[in-house]
DNA sequence: GTAATAAATTGATATATGTCAATTTATTTA
DNA sequence: TAAATAAATTGACATATATCAATTTATTAC
């Protein structure tokens, strides 16, 4: 039972596993996060916010993983990215509808804190250098997404799988070798084609030297080849 | 050379032309903002702002229409949306890296106000409901990408000309009938397919009553047909 | 550990879409 | 107005990609 709260942090003030952006904040106002927000664990597969429902916090992941995607037409979803501890997850819904406009489900057993959005709000409002930098964080959220629809809809199929792979490989594990979280259906999603065709790109990769796959590890073994055929789409 | 400058407002109190946005300042940030743009006159076809250079101002559509798009991987462009009077351009990288994210084009010959950037960013910072329409404008320009990248990769090619055509309608013209400043290519850009298969695409609307295409001019002739397939995809 | 279920893989096939080359139509320039 | 250029259109064809059905492999539940 110790374990299971091991990493679910119950006072802010100190906290290690709070969003880069909270460390701008004052003592005062840490002090008013920590007595509106809720720490929730997530087992693998759950879902931690749902698309088109009341936005009522915004998250910070302190440890885990989770997919965030856009849920499209006829049940299909695009990855938008994967969050990583210590993520923060705000979203369009803060200044428009305060409605979610994406979907978030772990990967692993995750620690979350909801914080409150009104709470959030109001400091936001009373601290600049916190504004900036959640407008900062906010914006690169952005950019990530223009790649995202240059590269899906500008790149044939082994173009967006590397880029996929790349994305795994720079932003997320930084390191050639990780534990394969997702299923080739999720590689899929991150990468807009059918399951079957992620198969067989990646089994062209592996044909190619490119990629080892083995039981629940992935090792990028050629990096460089996988870049130029990102560049060649 | 009066005509010339009759859309070109010279103070920006009292100015009919700015954008919603700049309603929220009071005569004082006004007066700023005034002492601290420039106006300009674009004719059709020539860049307004291009993306990769520094961000030095923030922009106001006055009069005029324009494109504004990504320049994606060999010379390729995806169109992001339309410009019109009144719309406010900020973007990404007001709050990231200072730099265009996005390239933007005249259709017709075009008036721009550009206002310093860090004219802007100041009053920003002394104004919350200014910064608060602000985020909401910016929200809602993100949540119209979430939507295009679901509908450019989910969708198959009927389906994203419907969804360009009734974006045009819905959202740019406002009534059935628009003259056509878009070329085929241009709305191929905007629907994420070739200008051929754009061209393809139209006829079969064209053939099954859904379209008038005459000269310049475009008319929606069946409205919920378009939106029938935009549901189907 | 076995059965049941889910995920991954495969090849065959159908379909969507892009590319190419030729032609027509529209627009600009002289 | 004619010539030159650019844009739109077309059909034939090549290619990319999805879909389907079958099979294998992995995972979960009992």
């Amino acid at each position: 039972m110790t374990e299971y709260f091991d990493k679910s942090p119950k006072q802010c003030v100190g906290c290690q596993c709070m969003s880069q952006l909270f460390c701008l904040l004052n003592e005062e106002e840490l002090l008013l996060v920590d007595a509106n927000k809720i720490n929730v664990r997530f087992n693998a597969g759950e879902t931690i916010k749902k698309q088109g429902t009341f936005m009522t916090h915004v998250l910070s992941i302190n440890s885990g993983l989770a997919k965030l995607y856009l849920e499209g037409v006829e049940g299909r979803s695009a990855i938008l990215r994967i969050v990583k501890p210590t993520n923060f997850i705000g979203g369009p819904g803060i200044y428009s509808d305060q409605r979610h406009h994406f979907s978030v489900t772990a990967l692993l057993d995750s620690s979350v804190c909801f914080i409150d959005l009104q709470i959030f709000k109001k400091i936001l409002r009373g601290n600049q250098s916190f504004a900036e930098e959640f407008l900062k964080d906010f914006s690169e959220d952005v950019l990530s997404v223009y790649n995202r629809l240059i590269y899906l809809t500008q790149k044939q199929m082994p173009g967006r799988m590397a880029d996929t792979l790349l994305y795994l490989h720079d932003e997320i594990f930084q390191q050639p070798k990780f534990s394969m979280i997702l299923s080739r259906f999720e590689l899929a999603e991150l990468s807009a084609m059918s399951r079957e065709s992620a198969v067989k790109v990646l089994r062209e990769f592996r044909k190619e030297g490119l990629l080892r796959i083995s039981d629940h590890e992935m090792e990028i073994l050629d990096l460089e080849a996988l870049q130029k055929i990102s560049r060649v789409g």
